[in-house]
DNA sequence: CTCAGTTACCCAAACGTTTGCGCCAAACGT
DNA sequence: ACGTTTGGCGCAAACGTTTGGGTAACTGAG
């Protein structure tokens, strides 16, 4: 630090340049601390991470898993961690695991590495034997996304979700519907068709096993589990599948079988991704607050880091109907259309 | 370190878990050696990181900017960069500037000040005074997605994908058509919009210049540009959209005024993002190497690492013909649609 | 004038590595 | 038997901070 070359010791400007306000009061007289002031921004000092993160034992970092950055869902809630992170001082490393257990174990292993303060995993599975561990092993972390298990999580209300999907296809008088409920071991998925399922049920209108399929989460995954679906047994009126990605996937399946999304079956999706409102047959869809649950994440693991408990959040859902669902807005569309 | 609480000098065992294979070999004994290797992995060992950085300068540690990671072919440049870089023992630092310069000034300063060794710019403006100052201050870059200047870059022959998506329309006999061209700052709407214009004029069909948009990238962009579009003068024929979610709201905007994408008018998007064949009316695109210019980026950036000379590539784009431009397409989805 | 109590600093250790240098002993050559 | 090489390792400095513990000089009370 050359700082010191106006003759002060290194300590003395250490003091002055990071000293909290709450207490670094009596650091240097106020002649000093502005000469080190204005000399530091001068040189455009800023102070060496490693040489303090070595010293302090913190690194101000902190690690993110997702399963895909390329899936916009997870983009839009790592803006949201990134933003947040910024907002605290804290940087973040996000890296890809593909949803695969030892990839997940690899780059935990690598973050970790890294020394940083702490995780946010977006990418959990139900079986909470890796979070376990990395809990015991005392790594500071939370969830978003997915829940799993008692870790504390960030998540939108899924099942709530699943249920305004399900009322609104009862609204219609749909009886007969299937579900794309994504992968098994995501609770995002499981949620969503738990809660749609529970409130079918209620409305004495139970949704046989073979109407639910599982699926990848991006739109060849809706598309094969449409597919799928269609291949077995009757029609069915509506389907729910439980995310955007995989929704524009099982339009795709539902075109190649000549169906027309609105008008022959009735799609309903979930996130409300910004492609929602722009396809042609605009898609109905249960909005996730994506952005914020990222920001909250990490606002809980910053807490956690403080030493507090965790806490679980769910953020609530709201029912966004457009055309794939609803015949009114499906016969404005077409009426624009024939009358062009 | 632990590790030396079986007698041995630190520094001696720094050099054996550490020896480049090409000269540690007078590290230590083949029985030390063993042991050592052997005692550091029951303990788990991992070495500091920060530690190592303070001391050898170097952090291994790389700073990437992008507009948006939740634009998904930034997202999956990103992936490209992040899987290449895991490869090469870096780790990577990702942060959105949404494209504003003062955004992309300050991030910069931070990653910089997080001592990254070098950085990949996914967001580039033509006007190269930022990027220009940055190489003055001998930071080692790299771009991809967009190039500006003489800076080493990663791209897309985007003036090519231009000239093919018009070699394309104009095969099919289309005269009038527009561009919804993207920001007016990033190379990749500049060139795409050139080559496309180029290859028009060369048939003797200059577009002219109210027929040439600007917009932003995402799917509003798309839709606000096409609306400009459709709000003056005759209807085009074809529209060029030089990129996927601009398409996608180009679509939403063109059914808006009740026209059918395929067949009162043609749709060339850019990218080929998973998202294109699996719309309703399936999206004819030019597919750009996404992901591997992710990776490219990163051998690039690493070689101006070790001193080279970094150099500009350019990835060769490919045109995926589908039923928003092609008459045969579209009718086969219409007839499959009215068989059913 | 003395002495306690500030004020404004400096000192030095510590964080965990890397690396040039040097030392000892064994091996080697003659 | 006596230099010389070399294998195997230890020493210590350095990287740039932070932080508990000083210590002078100054201040004001008695």
């Amino acid at each position: 630090m050359i700082a010191d070359q106006l003759g002060l010791h290194v300590s003395t400007v250490s003091r002055v340049l990071h000293a909290k306000p709450g207490e670094g009061l009596r650091a240097a007289s106020s002649p000093t601390v502005e000469r080190v002031r204005k000399l530091a921004d001068e040189l455009g000092y800023q102070r060496n991470p490693h040489a303090m993160s070595l010293r302090t034992q913190r690194s101000n970092l902190i690690g993110v898993l997702v399963p895909r950055l390329s899936d916009v869902v997870l983009a839009t809630i790592y803006e949201g961690i990134e933003e947040a992170a910024a907002e605290s001082g804290l940087s973040t490393f996000v890296t890809n695991t593909r949803d695969l257990s030892d990839v997940q174990r690899a780059r935990t292993e690598m973050v970790l590495g890294r020394r940083v303060d702490g995780m946010i995993f977006g990418d959990a599975h139900a079986d909470t034997g890796f979070l376990d561990e990395v809990a015991a092993r005392g790594v500071p972390f939370t969830l978003v996304n997915r829940r799993a298990g008692r870790h504390p999580a960030v998540v939108c209300d899924d099942r709530l979700g699943g249920r305004m999907a399900a009322e609104h296809l009862l609204g219609l008088g749909h009886e007969e519907v299937a579900i794309v409920a994504g992968e098994p071991y995501a609770s995002t998925g499981i949620d969503r068709t738990s809660g749609f399922v529970e409130r079918f049920r209620e409305a004495g209108l139970p949704i046989p096993e073979h109407r639910i399929v599982h699926s990848r989460f991006d739109a060849r995954g809706g598309h094969e589990g449409a597919e799928r679906l269609l291949a077995t047994g009757p029609l069915p009126s509506a389907i729910f599948v439980v995310n955007d990605f995989g929704a524009i996937g099982t339009i795709g399946a539902l075109r190649d079988h000549g169906l027309r999304v609105g008008a022959d079956i009735a799609v309903v999706g979930f996130n409300d991704t910004p492609l929602a409102a722009e396809l042609p047959v605009p898609l109905t869809s249960v909005r996730s607050p994506m952005h914020e649950m990222g920001r909250r994440g990490l606002h809980q693991l910053v807490r956690v880091l403080e030493g507090e408990q965790g806490e679980t959040e769910l953020l609530r859902p709201e029912l966004i109907v457009r055309a794939s669902s609803d015949p009114e807005l499906y016969a404005a569309l077409t009426r624009k259309t024939a009358g062009a």
